[in-house]
DNA sequence: TAATATCCGTTTGGTAGCAAACGAAATCGG
DNA sequence: CCGATTTCGTTTGCTACCAAACGGATATTA
């Protein structure tokens, strides 16, 4: 209990240490944890509402098409991969984003179980233009950083991914 | 391109910088940001495989039952205020969790528009019996870290929620 | 080369999540 | 009081997300 009154604490955060604070419990890590949690779902909430409702983006697929500008045309199950999607909550993404006429979907002729997704002229126009007013935003959300605190937070985070991704 | 090629920085970084790198961004931040949101993932999939299957929770349903662990019986919208949830989401975790018996609805005499929401005594049992587990998952996802780091994490963490959350 | 196993994307069935519309209930202004 | 407004929680309609089952296509192996 010997951060009651710990100025640097959330007020939710003072409380629950007031509530759990004779048990035997890791609070470093699980203010970590739940903080990773808040920070990301406001991250997202505050650029699906800011930039990505224009172009009717939703934050998995603006992720999508972010990929496929990086990395070109690629095939579903890599794509799946690298945005961190299951393979069939990819196939519903890239479904809507056909729709809005951002990617395509092409058959490998050498392989008739697999499909390759890639930007149409409209994808590209897209992302070119959406992605610098999306980092202006991330600029703005992580504003209260140093240059050095958000290389530090990005380091930190990134062993936290290693370890808790790893299963 | 000149950290094209620093060890510090996943694969898929490196990647990136390689193929924007002559564009005009501010990769710090969007470092920064990719990685509140995959360390999310990374941590909500490992919880919810590792503890919370266990005793058919999500996450969601998991946050609900702690904040009514803590708080105790609390009232609808400040319940889903105190989840970071919407009330109209709310709505369903409830529900599901009432169906799991694990809390119980109230209406409150006084104004019949508003309900209460409260542990049961499965709920309670349920919670006290997961959170400590809950709690050692916590340790382990963010072992690579140092007390002092998770403690600076966590700060980091606070002033992005802060910044990003007001809308 | 025929039977079997594996691999790939889609479908299915479930929960979660949001915004907006809704209906009932309380409150406010006159 | 009584009509208008505000305040609740729920419902609706949508996307997202997962795991597991599926079915067609390719590989393997005997």
């Amino acid at each position: 209990m010997q951060n009651r009154a710990d100025p640097r604490l959330l007020d939710a955060e003072r409380l629950i240490q007031e509530r759990l604070g004779d048990r035997r419990l890791d609070f470093d890590s699980m203010l970590a944890v739940s903080n990773i949690y808040r920070a990301a779902t406001a991250v997202r909430r505050r650029a699906e509402k800011g930039v990505l409702s224009e172009f009717g983006l939703s934050w998995g697929g603006f992720t999508t098409l972010w990929v496929l500008w990086v990395w070109g045309e690629m095939q579903s199950a890599d794509l799946a991969d690298e945005c961190d999607l299951s393979k069939g909550t990819l196939t519903g993404v890239v479904k809507t984003l056909e729709k809005r006429g951002f990617v395509k979907r092409t058959p490998v002729a050498a392989d008739r179980r697999k499909v390759t997704v890639s930007l149409t002229g409209a994808g590209l126009e897209t992302i070119e233009q959406l992605f610098p007013r999306f980092n202006l935003y991330e600029g703005e959300m992580v504003g209260n950083l140093s240059s050095s605190e958000k290389r530090e937070l990005a380091e930190l985070l990134r062993r936290v991914i290693v370890t808790a991704g790893s299963t």
